[in-house]
DNA sequence: GTGGTCTAGACCACA
DNA sequence: GTGGTCTAGACCACC
């Protein structure tokens, strides 16, 4: 899978966290669900910013820091491939763990709303398949 | 339920989203849930200043721009009190749209995360039993 | 015309309005009448708190409030510029409708003074004439 | 004029302007265009709070001031009156000298908005028409 | 360089 | 008692 098309991040500037979060979790994750694997190549730096409109210096710092994790690795006049240490996830658990942040605040924001656990359900499973009709 | 019990926020300094819009978003939350009417009465800045150990000019910049926003009006010398035009959600539609971008992130994450929604729906009840216990 | 000169703001500190109440009403009004247009950059936080000698959190507070309201936009890292969405009133009617409460309150004044009509206007003309010296 | 209707204020709480300076300043323009005269007695500050629905603190303080102005005598067991030292603007001269204020906000104003000096001339006749219907 | 957040504390205005 | 305004200064985040 990641040797047919090139890693396309979802980048959203008028989100509230930063261009460089969205990069770095969405590397961290990919990864962690495999769908970034030990050697895959990252688009370079100057595609990703200029794919988004963004300033190349953002991208760049969200590959340093991946790089500072370990995640990934510098190829000199290559660019970024993932780390050859880096692994997917090895159990489900680790993979619901990234997600548990995520999903305690949907729960909390739905008491809040007076949704019960039952609708928040059903809304989770259409969101699925609203994501999904975006990338078939 | 609005006369019963003075309106507790849960405020968590070291999340990421700063402690004014934690305070802004659960008066929106509780407003479209019902769980604050129009004409309650919201506690004292001070008040929720020194019960969550914080500056009353963070509580106090969350009230004006709830008031700004039209869901919060001054009662001079008095207080803030949920303004009149304030209605909650009239169907569970409007309160799930409300909800509709922290599902979307979860589905957005799980996917990237190799999580099924199967998977995602039964973490997210577990998350919801894990919050049941903090307010019993 | 915003290409030309950098906006300065006309602050008053001894009006009983407070300052960043008066720069958040003459953004409206300049862009309203055009003289801000969509994508003019503002004046930086520090530079108009140092000309005008007061706190910077005094101006941050009103580009926060004319960001909440849709009429500015933040541009990470740069600064605050008039939004896409800001156009300037279409036609007189609505510009003449921001100046209303200006209007009114002349009328309502004038009446309690024993003031007439034709004496308020003879007055207001006035009034332009001694405002244009401040600024040939 | 005075003796034939008793004073009516013209209150609104939604203005920025305080309760208690709107009644100063009303009083100040009615005795200075001669509807209020001296010996003319002022309604009880029970009856102008009940028949605005504010505080008779904020009547009595706004009376209190007119009080110390000068402006107002207190009657033991009767009542504020106008005060026998209170007189008229003498010339229309005195009294534009209190509506300047007002009038440089509305150049000031017009001239953000790009509104010319005639059409707020004009605007500024109509808004007296608005007025009269109020109070025919 | 830009704006954002928070603190600590003072003083004011309102009811 | 209530909230509002402003200051001074620190620290952070982003580009």
């Amino acid at each position: 899978m990641s040797s047919t098309s090139p890693v396309l991040f979802d980048i959203q500037p008028q989100l509230a966290t930063p261009i460089y979060r969205q990069v770095v979790e969405q590397v961290q994750r990919l990864v962690a669900g495999g769908q970034l694997a030990a050697g895959d190549e990252l688009p370079s730096v100057r595609a990703v910013a200029e794919r988004h409109a963004i300033n190349p210096m953002t991208v760049s710092k969200a590959y340093s820091l991946l790089e500072a994790e370990g995640l990934l690795e510098r190829r000199r006049g290559l660019g970024m491939v993932v780390a050859a240490s880096a692994q997917p996830a090895r159990v489900g658990g680790d993979r619901l763990a990234l997600l548990e942040p995520a999903l305690l605040a949907v729960a909390r924001q739905a008491n809040q709303l007076g949704v019960t656990p039952a609708q928040a359900v059903k809304a989770l499973e259409q969101a699925f398949q609203s994501i999904e009709q975006d990338r078939p």
